[in-house]
RNA sequence: GGGCGGUUAGCUCAGCUGGUAGAGCGCUUCGUUUACACCGAAGAUGUCGGGAGUUCGAGUCUCUCACCGCCCACCA
């Protein structure tokens, strides 16, 4: 026996454990059907489960499940990520408070060591998480990124990239991450607006008295300064190109160039370059043979002793001398006030203005983020977009929804190099080794370095390691191959390569999606998924993305532990359909956990009923009315279920199922079968206990994909009263609706509803108290509807409270009058009808009517809707319009009626 | 500066290819009847952001304006 509610608490874990014991989730147990793959992103190692998590996990195991039970062999590729960053942070912070230690302290090879301890330990929890929420992967082929097998697949990749020119090294700025002491990518760096000063310094003109003024948001950059540039056409500034003007403090001597990339709308329209420290500054630099001059040393502070060339060419003096002294080492901040001050002190500030401008910040560190002059790998980019901009275009793979392409190709086409090296200790060490005079070997291990290096010198020569680790997002980037067992040619790869459906959040398209294209074409040559389904984003009332570091999260293990995953899954299909912005409410969340409460008691009361299933069962072989008719709703059910899924319309499935299970299966059939299940004739009853079973079954497996716990349990505890279950409901299949519909069926119900509805409808207007049972008089009833009442007067009695309902060619006095298909329906309410009250009603529904009928004889009379508009909806408007027609008739005539008896 | 999205019932949001405006929650009234109060019955609430256009017909297509948000670029 069920009990009252399902509580998920005592189910769930169970459930699951039988689920991944019985082996459910594993891909290669049906040999002979298709596959269907989903790579699940990984998460970060250090991850914990958060909103954005739960919706494109739910997403992802309603599509396995789902063709899981439509047949195929479905492989969930699960697994995490390194993360290199944010994992070598949390160790970090960890040393310090447990040893108070640091890593430099321990050295590369210790605290390496020290993260995979903490990786085997803590790390992955969040598979766990995910398991809480009902996820199906295949757990046992879990990889991470920096197992021994995907670290070959990247050693591979680097190796061969960098043989086909494809990843190179170069010397050129990059954004430095001053805290982390690393570079990062573009896609890291996250603009803050600022509130802050735009400076005008006065540079004097090299034997001249005048000045030429530039304006800065960064005074302490100044120093690096070696030219200024104004625009080839600005009048006020022709005479001085060519000259050179005296940096102050530091008395270089800085060109006066003429380049485009001045504005003279902007500041003074003369601009000082600083190629060390400014992306654009450092191409105007290339063009004009500017020398770049670092000034800045990794951890962001000034760096200008023993600097050569800070001094080179600036004539030695006791000022200097000072200069440098009070300023090495000084963060670039407090640099900023003393240059400042200097400055104001020497006559040459101009003047300052407020100014509001973006500054670069570390996405991790969350600190300034400056362009630093240092050597990196790098990769071709723009090259290995090609062929994936062109897979796209060619529609080998598509985004669902079609808009993101156009972000997709727009990145693609103007794509950047992509800066590859990090100085991190925690990832995948660059294969790549240096002879004494800095030449490069670059190979799977060191020996064949050696080996190479041997040929390349003569002689054997010892070499050193590139100490930089690759970006984590290239190991990432391999994951739909290298998790197959790429570079061997393993069975999985060969079955399960490419893979179908990527889902994902929309922020991720650069960082992971591009990328994932980019290398499936390059070594698996072919696309990685045929279809990118992107989702929603998941974030907090103001808008902004949660993220650990604003304290904005909300945890879906608390949302799980109060209403269940089933509830919390359910909620975020539904609301699947939107764009970018989720608000999740709790309020949404328990709506859909009485949901499940209310399927739950409907079991019960099938349970109580002894409906059994029979699997020898055959839908078409049903013969009563009422059970035909659900058959054919649940049938339409199913066509919808199905199709939305299919075309990624989480929510119209979701919206299908509550529908069909609560308006109509326990609204409806379930109120109609009582008095069948409880009568005379034991046939009409075994039937329907069969035909009832046989729904809730069908509800149970298209429901399973959202709800996979409750419909599990629920497939498991109605067992009892049956034969034995052949399988786990993961493990059935998904029904076919086939045959399933009888329009004959569906009106005669429609119609009984419809009646019983109207005098529901009725009683309440006219306060008719809940017990009274009343007389209902069917007035000029068609044989049909004649039939119909007789069929069904046991139901429409019970359900709109009637004593019984009468025949007669007129209606009795001081009765409600309703107008029905065929008939019209009175109910002689002597005792509570309201003479005038009843008029009203009438009145109203009369100008109802007439407003209906205005506005389809508007459209009717229209001579440009008849001739153009589709035959069907002419049709229908016309059927409408006779509907109206005689339904105004009807009113009428209750009205004539209702005043002669008044 | 370039691109994308949003503006629909008190709140949170659905409305696919143009053809009688929807859901959940909330609210009002009534209710314990062969499962379910995490329930049942009945109800109220919308100039679908403004304007123009295309069309027989526009929440849905086009243009335009307003406001909100996001992404990319720029960061004198």
């Amino acid at each position: 026996m069920l009990d009252k509610t399902y509580d998920p608490a005592a189910s769930e874990q169970r459930i699951y454990e039988r689920w991944e014991s019985a082996g459910s989730f594993r891909c290669g147990m049906r040999p002979d059907a298709a596959p269907f793959t989903i790579v699940l992103p990984p998460p970060n190692v250090t991850g914990s489960l958060h909103m954005g998590h739960a919706l494109n996990v739910t997403i992802q195991d309603i599509l396995c499940r789902f063709e899981r039970l439509k047949g195929r062999d479905v492989l969930w590729q699960p697994g995490t990520d390194h993360a290199g960053i944010a994992t070598q942070m949390v160790v970090e912070r960890l040393l310090g408070l447990e040893n108070r230690t640091d890593r430099r302290t321990m050295g590369r090879e210790a605290f390496v060591r020290r993260v995979w301890e903490w990786k085997n330990h803590s790390g992955g929890q969040i598979a766990q998480q995910l398991r809480r929420l009902g996820a199906s992967c295949d757990w046992s082929r879990e990889r991470f990124t920096m197992d021994e097998g995907l670290s070959r697949a990247v050693i591979k990749v680097f190796v061969q990239l960098y043989k086909q020119g494809l990843i190179y090294k170069d010397r050129r700025l990059v954004n430095w991450d001053p805290q982390l002491l690393t570079a990062i990518s573009d896609l890291e760096v996250q603009d803050v607006e600022v509130k802050g000063q735009l400076w005008y310094f006065r540079y004097p003109i090299e034997g001249s008295d005048r000045f030429i003024t530039v304006a800065t948001t960064r005074p302490e950059t100044m120093l690096g300064d070696t030219g200024v540039a104004v625009h080839p056409d600005d009048e006020r500034y022709r005479d001085l190109v060519g000259q050179h003007a005296i940096l102050p403090l530091v008395g270089r001597r800085i060109p006066i160039i003429a380049d485009a990339y001045s504005d003279p709308e902007k500041g003074t329209g003369a601009v000082k370059i600083t190629p060390a420290h400014d992306f654009n500054d450092f191409e105007v630099a290339r063009r004009h043979n500017l020398p770049m001059v670092n000034i800045l040393a990794a951890d962001g502070t000034m760096a200008l002793r023993d600097n050569p060339d800070f001094v080179a060419g600036v004539p030695r003096s006791e000022d200097l001398v000072t200069l440098i002294m009070g300023l090495h080492g000084a963060d670039r901040f407090e640099a900023r006030d003393i240059i400042v001050n200097k400055m104001t002190e020497a006559g040459l500030l101009e003047k300052v203005e407020p100014h509001v401008y973006q500054v670069p910040h570390g996405d991790r560190s969350g600190v300034v983020i400056e362009p630093w002059l240092t050597e990196q790998w790098y990769a071709d980019a723009a090259t290995l977009a090609k062929p994936a901009i062109a897979a796209v275009e060619a529609g080998a793979t598509s985004f669902v929804p079609k808009q993101w392409e156009k972000t997709y190709f727009e990145w693609m086409r103007n794509i950047q190099p992509w800066c590859i090296s990090r100085q991190l200790w925690w990832g995948h060490q660059i294969p790549a080794w240096y002879g004494p005079d800095g030449t490069i070997f670059v190979e799977e291990s060191e020996d064949l370095a050696l080996a190479d290096a041997a040929r390349h010198y003569g002689t054997r020569t010892n070499l050193t390691r590139d100490e930089d680790v690759l970006d984590t997002w290239f190991s990432s980037a391999l994951w739909p191959f290298s998790t197959l067992g790429w570079p061997d040619q393993t069975p999985e790869l060969e079955r399960y390569y490419p893979t179908d459906v990527l889902v994902t959040g929309f922020d991720i398209i650069f960082f992971w999606v591009a990328r994932m294209m980019m290398m499936g074409l390059a070594f698996m040559k072919a696309v990685p998924f045929h279809t990118v389904y992107i989702h929603a984003l998941v974030r907090d009332d103001k808008g902004r993305k949660m993220s650990k570091s604003l304290g904005n999260v909300i945890d879906p293990l608390s949302l799980i532990d109060a209403y269940g995953a089933d509830a919390l899954r359910f909620t975020l299909a539904a609301m699947a359909a939107q764009g970018r912005d989720i608000k999740l409410s709790t309020s949404r969340i328990e709506g859909y956990r009485n949901f499940g409460t209310k399927l739950w008691n409907a079991a019960r009361f099938l349970e109580m009923q002894d409906c059994r299933r029979d699997p020898a069962f055959e839908p078409a072989t049903v013969g009563l009315t009422v059970n035909r008719w659900i058959l054919g709703e649940i049938g339409r059910t199913n066509r919808e279920v199905t199709d939305s899924i299919a075309s990624h319309r989480y929510n119209d499935a979701a919206g299908a199922l509550y529908q069909f299970v609560w308006n109509v299966f326990c609204d409806w059939y379930i109120e109609l079968i009582k008095p069948v299940l409880g009568g005379s004739d034991p046939a009409a009853a075994a039937e329907t206990r069969q035909v009832a079973a046989y729904v809730l079954d069908h509800i149970l497996v298209l429901l399973h994909p959202f709800m996979p716990f409750m419909t599990e349990e629920l497939w498991d505890k109605t067992a009892t009263l049956g034969p034995k279950r052949e399988t786990m409901l993961i493990d059935s299949s998904w029904p076919s609706a086939e045959g399933l519909g009888d329009p004959a069926a569906a009106a005669e119900i429609d119609w009984v509803i419809k009646l019983i509805s109207e005098i529901r409808s009725v009683r309440a207007e006219m306060n008719v108290p809940a017990g009274a049972r009343i007389l209902c008089v069917l007035v000029g009833a068609t044989p049909e509807v004649k039939r119909r009442a007789d069929a069904w007067a046991t139901e429409i009695t019970r359900l709109a409270r009637l004593d019984r309902i009468e025949f007669s060619d007129s209606a009795p006095a001081g009765a409600a009058q309703i107008v029905a298909e065929g008939a019209i329906a009175a109910l002689p309410l002597s005792g509570f009808i309201d003479i005038a009250a009843e008029h009203a009603r009438l009145g109203k529904e009369l100008d109802k009517t007439a407003k209906d009928m205005a506005a389809i004889s508007g459209r009717l009379n229209n001579p440009g809707f008849v001739a153009k508009a589709p035959e069907e909806v002419i049709e229908e408007a016309r059927e409408r319009q006779a509907a109206l027609l005689a339904r105004k008739a009807k009113i009428e005539e209750a009205l004539a009626r209702l005043r002669q008896s008044g």
